[in-house]
DNA sequence: CATGATAAATAAATTTTACTCACTGTATAT
DNA sequence: ATATACAGTGAGTAAAATTTATTTATCATG
């Protein structure tokens, strides 16, 4: 099923697994050196071997999620018309992520940002790259004149985003679960009609 | 200035102290006991006296933030009629203290939620507390029809938090500059109007 | 105003954790 | 055969967090 066996070690791909499966239980912080080698059956000095430290070896899980996330998006945009619709399957995809992979939304929600290594990582040059691909959608909607211009798309990014990952707070600190459709659908509609009341008529779906 | 003098050990008030002030340069994780001891001039032992553990010092300071954020904010919205208007000084306020207290903001932000411990903590209580509050003026919008009925409250409520928090995000990390009214006046009318371009004359005041 | 009780603070010991390093096995290519 | 490169080990170290025993200051009361 993956194909990144070839030429990666088998202690390096199970240290990887280990940290992943600890993580879908617990937070970073409270993850020894010693419990993740236990968990892959190896001795903690291998992990200095494939990983600077710790945190290194944290990236290294974002970015392999990140790759195949970048991936899916990638595809998941394909001739799919119109700046709102790709900002529509743009907020659907990130949740629908984010309710699937729960590592994944762990390590992007609570654990990253707070450590200044983070930003160098591969892991974040990624998150640039995606983050160009919605400001990309966010330019084209401006263009078209489907998005008001008296934003700043920054905010607008922004706001989408923090939408989503608030919304996805509670599926990672307290497992609860997201329903991905019902919720992109509600974020989509807030972000693009506001939540003020207005004649109906006007708010349009579109 | 500060009232809460009374009774409480100066050796407290200097952990305290050196702990915010450290918080205001660098991340919770880099920042070790012998280093709040010394920046404090107090032994290292003294900090277990009155906190469990590094945690339960940074759940404190946040704690103390939040009082004062609290008492302000009530003040703030005395004298504000409308639900509309009661959200807007309420993202306005919030975005003020991120603006304004980096350590606040960087707590709240980035140390907090990744760990388990700080949902049964006084700070977390307060921070229910606002949530309170702020439900309380969506609620009331729903009633008086000012906000559309058809979005739940929580997401609504997910929407200007993860709004003003990504917002806040930069200044935080990369200690960029955040114009309060500037931000605060544009995340109200993203989040109360939308960002879908509509005929002008629909896109009103309230 | 001495004194016992209580709280504040210390200093050093202990434990835990991350991380290092010198080494062993093994497979492969020369 | 043997050198080389790589996967993996395991014991060790240093630094960090936390605990404990002890001393110092505070202060109300007989």
């Amino acid at each position: 099923m993956k194909e990144e066996n070839l030429s990666v070690p088998p202690g390096k791909q199970k240290i990887v697994r280990a940290m992943r499966s600890l993580l879908e239980e617990r937070a970073f912080e409270t993850i020894t050196i010693a419990e993740i080698a236990a968990e892959a059956g190896v001795t903690e000095g291998l992990l200095y071997k494939y990983f600077r430290d710790k945190r290194d070896l944290l990236h290294h899980v974002l970015k392999e999620h990140y790759e195949m996330f970048i991936t899916q998006i990638e595809r998941d945009l394909q001739g799919i018309d119109g700046a709102l619709n790709k900002l529509r399957k743009i907020i659907w995809a990130s949740i629908e992520r984010y309710a699937n992979h729960k590592v994944f939304a762990r390590i992007i929600i609570l654990e990253t940002r707070n450590s200044a290594k983070y930003f160098e990582t591969e892991a974040y040059a990624l998150v640039r790259q995606f983050v160009g691909i919605v400001d990309g959608a966010i330019k084209e909607g401006l263009a078209a004149g489907a998005i008001r211009a008296d934003l700043p798309p920054t905010l607008i990014r922004n706001t989408i985003f923090g939408a989503i990952e608030h919304s996805c707070l509670r599926r990672v600190i307290f497992n609860e679960a997201v329903s991905t459709n019902e919720t992109s659908r509600l974020i989509a509609d807030l972000i693009f009609n506001g939540i003020a009341s207005r004649p109906k008529q006007e708010r349009g779906k579109t």
